[in-house]
RNA sequence: GCCCCCAUCGUCUAGUGGCCUAGGACGCCGCCCUUUCACGGCGGUAACGGGGAUUCGAAUUCCCCUGGGGGUGCCA
């Protein structure tokens, strides 16, 4: 009985996607479902691409979001040579070459290609050179690349346990580069050579990369393994309308989620459900819940596009199951920047436990309260609400009944002034939103009785009387 | 161009030959609850891309088409 090993392995040349993030994702997943490992590997074998912050950027993330790893994070960078000596054993073996063609000769030569409908790849120029032959070439000062010698028939297939067998035929696989002429593996290479020494056992990537999984699993095999691991190709995420999942359809890194005030455990769950869903169908699920039911057969086949308000909506979700206290301290941070010195702790906790029914973002629930943290007279009215309470003709009646009442009431109960509108012939319901602009700034918001009571008696009675002389 | 993958309401999905006059969720629209707004409750709108074939019977199996996505890199 082998121990199941699953690695999450990003080129940190960016930042983590969406997409990047769910394959992240159902890897940990898995990985806590069986008690397998779960591996970070970053995949830096472009040393011109990849960058320091991309791979603190993509730690950030994963741990921002619970997917804790047990080995890791390697750097493929620190084992450059271990990847080198696998293809100078293949080059010995005969079954990867020394190529000199340049980059910018093979593309031109593609293009061609393309021009008089030949199909792309590369043509085979340097697959059999001589000693000689390549003596010249080395002499011209010409760089140096290694390629992969592929089959020239018969096919290829493996098992993918969401798709099934997967073939392609051979002759539509060029040689491919295992070694740039920079001297660095490419990323075919490393990923064979690591999946085989980290032991491997299952590969859970995106659908982008099934292509490839031919090429890693022929070097694996040129490498001396005839076994392989499970693999199981994820299927896409799209972009609203169907397209690529990008910058122009909203928010797809997860630090601009953070900052709109989403929570780790609604963005796992929402994107776990992006592809994948329980056998009793309940969709709002707690990490915990989603590594007891998450299973790889389940997961669908087809790709699936993002939908924001579904995500909010389950944001909205996470935040009315999260215990008060836990909310507290999530909402802190967003009310801090807002109202720095202003904020009140006491005050914040009873403004949180009244906007939590009341928001589907953290940043909702502090925006919620700025009327409670903010100077009497500095407060903003709405200019719509202003509007809506200056249409109504007892408003000024209404205020300075309000006024009267807040200024005698007894503080230990109930604010209620429901009874001081209906004294005046009215029907509070049509007219509250009156006394919500002048005490709150707009005519929705934290409920009246308890915003009144925060507030406390002295700026209650300003706000009303200011509302009133600007009547 | 060539190769690979995919195809149920607008979106996420249930569904593996009869239980489907296709179920749930988001969204949207009503109603109820109600101090506003929400939460919650109730109800409604809306889909098996097209064509063949197999079968007594197809959303479910097979083929073709169409559509979408991915690949075709000295990116991963």
């Amino acid at each position: 009985m082998s121990q199941v090993r699953l690695r999450f392995s990003p080129a940190p040349t960016g930042s983590l996607h969406l997409g990047n993030v769910r394959t992240a994702l159902y890897n940990w997943l898995h990985a806590r479902h069986v008690g397998g490992t779960f591996i970070l590997r970053i995949e830096d074998t472009d040393v011109v691409r990849s960058t320091q912050e991309s791979v603190d950027e993509i730690q950030y993330v994963l741990r921002w979001l619970g997917l804790d790893w047990d080995e890791g994070s390697y750097l493929q960078s620190a084992r450059l040579d271990v990847y080198l000596a696998a293809a100078a054993r293949l080059v010995d073996e005969g079954l990867a070459y020394e190529c000199y063609c340049t980059e910018s000769e093979v593309k031109e030569r593609n293009e061609q290609a393309m021009h008089q409908g030949r199909p792309p790849g590369y043509d085979g120029r340097c697959r059999d050179l001589s000693a000689d032959e390549r003596a010249a070439r080395a002499a011209e000062g010409r760089p140096v690349s290694l390629r992969f010698r592929t089959p020239d028939e018969g096919h290829s297939s493996f098992t993918d346990l969401i798709r099934g067998e997967v073939t392609v035929e051979w002759s539509t696989i060029s040689d491919f580069v295992i070694v740039r002429s920079n001297g660095t593996p490419v990323f075919f290479l490393a990923n064979a050579v690591d999946d085989i020494d980290m032991q491997i056992t299952h590969v859970l990537r995106g659908e982008d990369l099934i292509d490839s999984t031919h090429r890693v699993l022929a070097l694996r095999r040129a490498l001396g393994h005839d076994d392989q691991p499970v693999y199981a190709h994820m299927p896409m995420i799209l972009g609203p309308g169907g397209g690529k999942l990008s910058k122009r359809h909203g928010s797809v890194s997860i630090e601009e989620y953070r900052d709109a005030g989403y929570l780790p455990s609604a963005l796992v769950n929402y994107l776990t459900l992006l592809g994948w869903g329980p056998e009793d169908g309940r969709e709002v699920l707690s990490t915990d819940e989603l590594v007891a039911e998450f299973e790889l057969k389940r997961v669908i086949s087809s790709s699936a596009t993002f939908d924001a308000k579904k995500l909010e909506w389950m944001n909205g979700e996470h935040i009315r199951a999260l215990p008060p206290s836990e909310l507290v301290s999530a909402v802190l941070p967003f009310a801090r920047i807002r109202y720095g010195d202003r904020l009140e702790i006491r005050r914040f906790e009873a403004a949180v436990r009244l906007a939590q029914v009341r928001a589907t973002t953290l940043v909702q629930i502090a925006e919620q309260m700025a009327f409670l943290f903010t100077p009497d007279d500095a407060l903003e009215i709405e200019a719509a609400s202003w509007e809506k309470l200056t249409k109504v003709e007892a408003a000024a009646d209404i205020l300075d009944a309000a006024a009267e009442f807040v200024a005698t009431c007894d503080w230990t109960d109930e604010i209620d002034p429901r009874p001081a509108i209906e004294a005046l012939g009215l029907k509070p319901g049509k007219v509250m939103h009156v006394l919500y602009t002048a005490i709150e700034g707009r005519s929705q918001g934290l409920p009246l009785f308890d915003s009144i009571s925060l507030l406390g008696r002295e700026s209650a009675l300003h706000r009303l009387r200011a509302a009133r002389a600007r009547l």
